[in-house]
RNA sequence: GGGCCCGUAGCUCAGUGGACAGAGUGCUUGGUUCCGGACCAAGAUGUCGCGGGUUCAAAUCCCGUCGGGUCCGCCA
């Protein structure tokens, strides 16, 4: 009801300053402080004082007096404080809340007819993911989640980076060394945490190696990337073989979390089908285009990227870049808008990418870059796969469900609800808890500051996290275990508790937020929302009684208020990617 | 050196033109005959890195400066 109100607001305040002969530009809607009762307020006031040649109250009170709430179905009052329009909730905002919370899909917006690709994580299949990667697919995950709630048709895409010198050099490391060779076990039996070996072996091999053996190397690798370009089976093969095993072992990894996604895109697809040669005619055919150092290069200088861009090697193969170029026009033919979700890292390559494809022709506007910063860990330590430095996702995964499960069975003794937890009931909590907790405490931070990894702080089960979040959830679902139904058209009017009166409010509050998170791609304030609705949600447990309320209409409403307070958080935390535990 | 990002309570973070700058954590104290105590209540905490400027109004916008991160490969 909230985005109804929130329009509602807007046409009274246009409406209002039509009347009164005043510009309608800004119209100043803004949510106000707590302890203040409107939903919605307008400073509008302020500017227009000027103007009028009256002091901002005088302005408001002109405002407020011209607009007539009996026009408007969920505006209740038109009130002034000082130099602020405050608009107050109608009991229909009310009613109509608590009825539309009822819906389990309360929250999802109505359907744009709009696609989106969401592109996230998409690291290069070199090895096992770890940490300093995990934020991609968290936040990317949540992207893409939001924009799924917000309405739009979404894809998620993992761009798999198949052709590039990384995987040729894996290739070549892979079919020159044996197990013999390798110096250490495979830290998990999976099968990228096999594979590593060979990889970070064949990058020691290059830096350090005799000179001989290593240019010997350096053809073999020249070899496989040429073959990729000229589009030779056989080649693509070979590489595959590291690519697909490499690939489905981190799946399996990001599966944990759990990140799926609709389709794993290969580059070597846009060598294939040929469209990486068509395009490299078309930027040589560019007046930005430069023929340098035998490289073709584009010169962005005049856009504000001083760096050029190389577009095709001296040895006439194509670069990343390149690849990308043209992956993105299929995007761009296939959706109507393109998000990626990309480390800080990949910012000057972002702005080239953009940049020529605007030269290209292409309307860059329905591109979107999702930018996060780096995890590092403590002493300012990065993570790096080639190195083997970092902690991987899989261990992480780990230590957070076994941490989880320690809670549940050190808790089990002091535990009041007499509900038996099963073994299964154990490790499912744990799981829920745990992969909650890692979720939730990356992507409840705004994406572009950087985050430090400690255990301790990322695992904290208390105060701001998954489980206090979830903890709502459990409790909302052990009320409504003991009721039989949740009764149908109940009456909002008789929750005259303050404190029910503010969790109402709060869930009134969630498509708008679900719609701000999407319009800015910014899950968090989804995360912050849920920590505002914990709290109100606490308040409303302590002060009102569900089950033995005084008479049987309060009760009623109670409960529809604990379901629809369920759906809500159900669904936060679903956009968030954290599961939404029935007990704990 | 240049571009971009970040700097808010001891610590981890919200807030990015508008009502007195907010949470959690940590510290102190209290609360389960009552729907779940992974909860709640009460108490102290700030040169919003620093200096200018714009504005009726600045943590928020602009300029400068300091500190941290990141990029500046014919890598991805």
């Amino acid at each position: 009801m909230f985005i109804a109100v929130r329009e509602e607001v807007a046409a009274a305040i246009e409406d209002a300053l039509d009347a009164l002969d005043l510009p309608t530009d800004d119209l100043g809607i803004e949510e106000p402080p707590e302890d203040v009762d409107a939903v919605l307020a307008s400073s509008v006031a302020f500017r227009l004082a000027g103007e009028v040649g009256a002091p901002p109250p005088k302005v408001a009170a002109d405002i407020a007096d011209e607009i007539d709430p009996d026009t408007y179905e969920y505006v209740g009052a038109v009130t002034t404080q000082g130099p602020y329009v405050n608009f107050l909730p109608s009991e229909a905002y009310f009613d109509a809340t608590l009825s539309a919370a009822q819906d389990e899909e309360y929250g999802h917006l109505p359907d744009r007819d709009e696609s989106v690709v969401v592109e996230h994580t998409s690291a290069n299949p070199t090895g096992p993911v770890h940490v300093g990667r995990a934020r991609n697919p968290i936040v990317g995950d949540a992207v893409a989640n939001v924009l799924d709630f917000a309405g739009y048709d979404v894809e998620r895409h993992y761009y798999v980076n198949d052709a590039g010198r990384q995987m040729a050099v894996f290739t070549w490391a892979y079919e020159t060394f044996d197990e013999a060779d390798l110096d250490s076990e495979p830290e998990r039996d999976r099968i990228e945490y096999d594979l590593v070996r060979y990889y970070r072996k064949g990058n020691a091999f290059l830096e350090d190696g005799p000179d001989e053996e290593v240019e010997a190397a350096e053809a073999e690798i020249q070899g496989i990337m040429q073959g990729l370009e000229a589009g030779d089976r056989d080649t693509f093969e070979r590489v595959s073989e590291v690519v697909d095993q490499v690939l489905s072992g981190m799946q399996e990894c990001l599966a944990r979390l759990p990140a799926e996604f609709d389709e794993f895109v290969k580059e070597s697809q846009f060598m294939f089908d040929g469209s990486t040669d068509d395009l490299v005619d078309r930027l040589k055919e560019l007046d930005e285009a430069v023929y340098e150092e035998d490289a073709w290069q584009l010169d962005l200088g005049e856009y504000g990227i001083d760096k050029q861009m190389v577009f095709l090697r001296s040895d006439g193969t194509s670069l990343y870049t390149t690849r990308d170029l043209a992956h993105h026009e299929w995007k761009f033919e296939n959706y109507d808008r393109a998000v990626t979700v990309l480390g800080e890292d990949h910012k000057l390559q972002a702005d080239q990418l953009q940049q020529a494809l605007s030269l290209l022709g292409n309307d860059v506007d329905q591109l979107e870059n999702v930018i996060f910063s780096w995890v590092n860990l403590p002493g300012g330590l990065g993570m790096s796969t080639r190195a083997g430095t970092g902690v991987d996702l899989d261990d992480l995964l780990d230590e957070a469900t076994d941490r989880a499960r320690d809670e549940v069975e050190e808790r089990m003794e002091e535990r009041i609800r007499d509900d038996d937890l099963t073994e299964e009931d154990i490790e499912r909590i744990a799981h829920q808890v745990g992969i909650g907790a890692v979720r939730y405490d990356i992507v409840s931070k705004q994406p572009t500051k950087a985050i430090t990894f400690e255990w301790d702080q990322a695992l904290d089960f208390e105060a701001q996290s998954a489980p206090y979040v979830q903890y709502v959830h459990a409790r909302c679902c052990g009320i409504l275990d003991e009721v039989d139904s949740v009764p149908e058209a109940v009456d909002a009017g008789v929750l005259e508790r303050e404190e029910s009166r503010d969790l109402l409010r709060v869930i009134a509050r969630f498509p708008g937020v679900i719609d701000e998170a999407a319009a800015d791609l910014e899950p968090h304030t989804v995360a912050t929302y849920t920590r505002e609705f914990a709290e109100t949600f606490n308040a409303f447990y302590r002060e009102c009684q569900v089950l033995s309320a005084e008479d049987k209409a309060v009760r009623d409403a109670r409960v529809a208020l604990v379901a629809a307070a369920r759906h809500t958080m159900a669904n936060a935390l679903s956009t968030l990617g954290v599961a939404a535990p029935r007990s704990m």
